[in-house]
DNA sequence: GATGAATGAGGATTCATTCAT
DNA sequence: AATGAATGAATCCTCATTCAT
């Protein structure tokens, strides 16, 4: 039933709290609802997946999903704005160096979270996009809003950037950020549904890719 | 529990049977609920196509489909292998030129099958695998070695011819050449599932992602 | 379960059809579903009946309560369609005689269907409108375009007629027909609802309304 | 989460209570829980009211109005039979004048509460009677008795004065009464049920039945 | 007394599947 | 072989009711 992480010790009484049920316990819930739901989503898809069995995996009764998300597609937006969003938007907000070249300022920002694709949920939740946006337009709109499209506004600003500086040659990334990232999406597709049991490294391939863009090999660090 | 394959070998046959079934009239039939079934599983899905629908499209009664296929799934499995079928196929056997630069071999032979990727339905089969492989596993297989892996080392084989030539400056598209492709799948992830109503370019992404590993803009015609 | 109708005795094959399932089944498992919805949503009301509850009374299941019916609202409107509908139209298609006074074509047309509006099941439907139209508004609006409001357009018609040839002293009933119509709502409230072990005789009521609207006692029969 | 308004008024007890229950506090919940149950029930009827839309209405929990009524329906019966009171109480302890007719004495006494009948809430009363009258008899009996019956008693008994005075020309009134309140009715039905966005005006409706049943029309003010 | 999170029975609706004709 | 009416399990969602705090 989730584990009591005990959260406390209120030596005067809280203050917040004399009665009726603790937000502790609330968010607790939440979480274990979004994580059940999430586990289900992907084991089922967005489909077949049932809230009787996403209750069932977190525990709770069936009604209970409902009362912190109104419907299937309500439970679907919270994990996107829980797993997808927040992550990225760190790293969207950082900002550039001074003398800081836009690959270098890509490599700096982009790649970690790059690298923590699929560790960190955010591989499998495309892929379930990818597997039932185009069914479900909702799913797809929501991640779209949420996380696609800001990245790509994100990249094609600092391809203008690049492109002012000097440290692009043509404007193919001012007109195709895509192409940026469509490494990510082969490298999902590729470990997640194609060929799961020969992955390829994801970060390596968004990294050449910077490479290829802006003509410059990552900078070695001189020794 | 796959579809009675049936076929009958019927011996004399007798001019006289008018009534009783008939082997072109069931070979007819079958051909009609496959056709129906293929359209529905990829317009549809597999968990939103029907079995009404599906007969529906044929023009058939519902329960005239369990003649000929025991349950939905035997449909699926049993049908959509015949859709998937290398698509660059006849591309990929083309030679290149002896004068010819192995960017504009790309161009000259994959780049007619990319823009034609939608029209042609091909982006529809890939959009099914991405959809329904994670569930129907045997299909992403299938996909993988009828199309997937054979682009992939036919990229990397020229990929190779290239670098011998000199035509490539590093071993990027040799060690991944997912990145020569990784256009067409983000291209078909933006046009069907993310942004249907903002379409992108599938052929000028492809095209400028050559442009880029090879370093070249793609030759002028000179007038 | 319904009686059997018999209907044809089919001399040579009925013609029509020769497979599947026969059109006098389906008419009678319609049937059966009307009769079965009626007494379920008189005795339950319409939000507390169920579709479970009224395909149990038909002896079908659930499921073929919707082959015939798509949703529970398709079933009132079916059931106001053949209860109320049919036998009003009727009514409402006799024209009036060239001698006769309109108070005496009201009594000659009207008159019986008033008498059997319970025996006919109209005044159920009407008092199930009553109770549920307030929170269902599409029952309310079925009723009213198939039958409130015809009736009235038809009072008012024959009102203005009156009022033309005289038979009328002033534009009371033309301004308001439901004056007319009155007594029948008052009657099924009462025999139904109010007061059941005191009903009142809804024929007299309706003819004593005749008589005080155009000011005439029914003719009497001359002996 | 309603803000403690004390009131207190502890006579021995201690200035000390603060916290406990108190009599005054549980009786102000009590009636906050029938005020709001009434309207819920008014405006939804007993089947789409629901414990959490009377709660919210009571500025309550839930469960609070649990601690005070076991079940919805103990609510509903336990409260709404206090809304049921006779609307034309006042009008029929006026006693006619010496001089005045009946017709004239129906509309001085009868007429201003038949045209206060929807904003004064009075018909929302009787709508509700029509509603779940069928499935809580006590409903119709109280109405009955409280307004149902005492105003056709009334009307009667004025009916034969009417009669014996000769401003009636046949027993049609005394026999059924009914008819003089039975605009009411239909007035009821169709602006609160049946076509509310093409209300009739039931004042008139009912003073052209006055007329109609005692033949004159209202009495002009001479000018 | 009060709270509101949690429960789970119940109801509308869909659809794969069966089978009498 | 073909039909399509009939079936009923499965799904989403609601809401009266309970109970730990």
């Amino acid at each position: 039933m989730v584990a009591k992480q005990q959260a406390k010790a209120p030596r005067r009484k809280a203050a917040v709290r004399t009665r009726g049920p603790s937000p502790q316990k609330t968010a607790r819930t939440r979480a274990a609802i979004i994580k059940a739901a999430m586990a289900e989503f992907l084991e089922c898809g967005f489909a077949a997946a049932t809230m009787a069995g996403i209750a069932r995996r977190a525990g709770l009764a069936k009604g209970t999903a409902y009362l912190y998300f109104d419907t299937k597609e309500a439970l679907f937006t919270g994990i996107v704005r829980d797993v997808i969003t927040n992550p990225l938007d760190e790293a969207q907000q950082q900002e550039i160096g001074p003398q800081e070249m836009v690959a270098d300022y890509f490599r700096r920002t982009l790649l970690p979270a790059v690298r923590n694709i699929e560790p960190g949920g955010r591989a499998a939740v495309a892929r379930l996009v990818m597997s039932e946006g185009a069914h479900f337009p909702f799913l797809a709109e929501v991640y779209r809003r949420q996380a696609y499209d800001p990245l790509l506004a994100h990249i094609r600003r600092f391809a203008r950037i690049a492109r002012e500086r000097g440290e692009l040659k043509n404007d193919t990334l001012v007109r195709h950020p895509h192409l940026l990232i469509a490494p990510l999406w082969i490298g999902m597709i590729n470990n997640g549904i194609m060929d799961p049991s020969h992955p390829i490294d994801i970060g390596a391939l968004f990294e050449a890719q910077i490479a290829q863009c802006f003509g410059t090999a990552a900078p070695r660090v001189p020794g």
